[in-house]
DNA sequence: ATATTAAAATAACAAGTGTTACAAAACGGA
DNA sequence: TCCGTTTTGTAACACTTGTTATTTTAATAT
């Protein structure tokens, strides 16, 4: 009947999210996108409504490659939310423009706590821990480890926080001993 | 003998200054400043060599206001680097755009240490604080107040943050207390 | 093979950006 | 008053953005 598609939606949305991850959520534009996909803007706008459309399904996309992110990060630590720190400094680093787009928005999506709670729970799965190691609050021990980690890799994003992995882990443990 | 000039290089930095406290730095185009100065876009090249250069003005007005603001905070609190730290918080928090351009930039200028300790030497005279009430390792405890108060900070400017002036105050002493 | 028909390319529009060329205006001395 | 000089305004250029109209292309049912 009618010519086959060679332009997915999935193509294209891959090669938008690729471009936000490396060069900032800015950096999506009709054009850019369809030059890195090999195609005219056309193929863009028969999967996507507008842009907007586009640049909210990469952010949603970013939200899931954090959690993914953080599933797959090692959790060796004992400490309450130290590994969900270590993961959360370490994507920070290693993702800034994602982390950017995530935790530091001009405008306003989802808040901090949604993300990183995420469908697994990560954030109640901590304060659990908490409180089974006699923690009396953990609330506010969330509350304060959290601000503490949230400095940190905002830090890590702009390039103003420059300790090792090993001396972030100290760090932490020992930031989470002092609040204890 | 000539025209007496009517649109002067400070008006344009004011009315810039004021655009990128109140709708961010990206806000500043030469017809938007134009606009707002009742003139046409002349009077900003005749300044300035070129928009880049009132950017960078602007950028060191928005050090210099920073500065003013924190000079002129209060400072009742004797733990270290609270005082410092209710002042970074409250700016954040009244001052979102500006916060952003000098502390959570997408290109680098000036580091954190080195716009907060700015030529009154801020956060010499709180090490030094810290020394005399007997904190063995200033700079340590300087370094992890700080991660904590800049996380703060950046939680206020996106609004993932409702502590109280008088919260933060308690939580901020509390935070120092647990670090010595 | 050809006709049908969706997909993709091309090209355009409108809006907004920095920047510059040129024309109009206004100040101050003669 | 009028001339010269400088400031300002107007208008344009070149570019980038989102978006859409139109044309071309190609797959497939017949």
């Amino acid at each position: 009947m009618a010519r086959k598609e060679s332009i997915t939606k999935q193509m294209i949305l891959d090669v938008a999210f690729e471009m936000a991850r490396e060069e900032g959520a800015r950096s999506i534009t009709a054009r850019h996108v369809a030059e890195r996909a090999n195609c005219s803007t056309q193929p863009i706008f028969r999967s996507f409504l507008n842009m907007d459309e586009l640049t909210a399904d990469v952010y949603d996309r970013a939200v899931a490659f954090f959690q993914a992110y953080y599933d797959e990060f090692p959790k060796p630590l004992k400490a309450p939310f130290c590994n969900l720190g270590m993961a959360y400094v370490a994507f920070a680093r290693e993702e800034k423009e994602l982390f950017r787009m995530l935790f530091v928005p001009e405008k306003p999506r989802k808040s901090l706590y949604e993300i990183l709670n995420g469908e697994s729970e990560n954030v109640k799965a901590e304060i659990m821990k908490a409180r089974e190691q006699g923690c009396a609050d953990p609330g506010a021990l969330f509350m304060k480890i959290w601000i503490f980690i949230h400095g940190a890799a905002c830090m890590a994003m702009t390039g103003d926080y420059d300790l090792s992995d090993d001396e972030t882990k100290t760090m932490l443990e020992n930031v989470c001993e002092s609040f204890l």
